[in-house]
DNA sequence: TCAATGGTTCGGCAGAGGCCGAACCATTAG
DNA sequence: CTAATGGTTCGGCCTCTGCCGAACCATTGA
């Protein structure tokens, strides 16, 4: 059967370290060059050339370049979600002598990292109930949210870009993302990605070099309070 | 960091073509004995013992000892969705050339199938539908259905075994799980296995062997057009 | 007790593939 | 043009692991 080859080859590329290493810095959801990955997964440019080129054979990643950079990245979120569906695998992995997840063992990226392009952790989850308990956000269908009126009140206030998360037309707008952590579905999609800018721009998030890692500072920790109404 | 190895090893473990044939087989949420599995992935009995006990050794499957035989089967349902979710992304690993994705090419399976212990596939999706439609199901929370009073009264005049659904305790009732050829969710959980229970009891489905793929009988499809009103 | 059947362990073979050094191509800076 | 930098291709090495034959263990049935 077909799909079961196609299952044993897209598992296989996931399944090699160094390839591991480099899909888990992309889930940051931006592009990085070559040799930045080949960096991170601790092999030479030459090595890590022939795992990149055989993940966009793959449709795993897509490739730009730029100038004498090639800058590469997931190809799609269904990519990143598949990731997040097996670390979620992994992290359940512990027998029941060594109780304690593999996340468990690192709180800062259990406290606050990206998801793709967007917040996940706790404070992406402080930051979707938060949503949710006053009316911005409310369940749509099985695996969306809807803006409601207040919502989009509360989002400009907030200085999030609406109309550029709108002109993404092609993408879904406000997606529930399964939290691998958290076990509970935080804000995805285009709007899950322009709350995350805003909180990057506004200065109340940094991300981490060479990780998923997001640490949330000073003032972000207060906007949480003021606007969100949520400590963590 | 220890959740890129994590990664990398149980995405190692469903990236052999032999462990990845073995694992579809058991997408049926059966469990199957060491020798059928091995027949299946064709290979000897004695590399698949191999194969098997790795995969039991990573949390992949759980190992029953009967009589002489010894069964093996999915260790959780998470384990059958992280391989759901790896299998959506080989089903749109087609090039834009030969658009067809891998799953349109077997149509029986995209008609119906067992999705762990399930119904999947159109014919799970009409299950669903005519469920909500009537009001028998309502969306709770971003994962899971609630299931109404007269939604209780169907199943009962339809013989689904509620109180033995309830009895698992510690399994989620009704889950919303989504299809990876229809793209929409359908009814897991326990309720959905006692709903696809009753298909396979009162002779409206039928497994194939060897295969997810389920064949709707003549009066299955009967039924589907007096009990919910669905025509497939 | 003895055969038959299902399953596992062991040992050795062979192929696949990850890795790097060296050479090569492309772009940018001086 | 030349040098420097980023990236890829090529060739060969070497380990890892999937595979099977053979032997061994456990359960069942006669």
């Amino acid at each position: 059967m077909i799909t079961v080859n196609a299952l044993s080859e897209v598992a296989a590329l996931m399944g090699d370290p160094a390839r591991a290493a480099m899909l888990s810095l992309l889930m940051d959801g931006r592009a990085h060059t070559a040799s930045d990955l080949a960096l991170t997964a601790g092999i030479t440019a030459q090595t890590a050339s022939g795992h990149l080129s055989r993940m966009v054979e793959g449709n795993l990643l897509a490739a730009r370049a730029q100038g004498r950079n090639r800058f590469y990245r997931l190809a799609s979120s269904d990519v990143a979600h598949a990731i997040e569906s097996l670390m979620a695998l992994a992290g359940t992995r512990a027998t029941p002598a060594s109780r304690t997840a593999a996340w468990r063992r690192d709180p800062d990226l259990r406290f606050c990292r990206t998801c793709y392009d967007h917040l996940a952790g706790q404070v992406g989850i402080a930051v979707t109930d938060s949503l949710t308990q006053h009316g911005y956000l409310e369940p749509k269908g099985p695996r969306d949210w809807k803006l409601t009126e207040p919502g989009e009140l509360f989002c400009e206030r907030l200085g999030v870009d609406l109309p550029g998360a709108r002109q993404a037309s092609s993408r879904h707008f406000a997606r529930q993302c399964l939290d691998w952590s958290e076990r509970r579905p935080h804000i995805s999609g285009a709007l899950g990605a322009a709350i995350a800018d805003t909180f990057f721009k506004r200065g109340w998030a940094e991300r981490l070099r060479r990780s998923r890692t997001v640490r949330l500072t000073d003032s972000g920790r207060r906007a949480l309070g003021s606007h969100f109404g949520a400590t963590v």
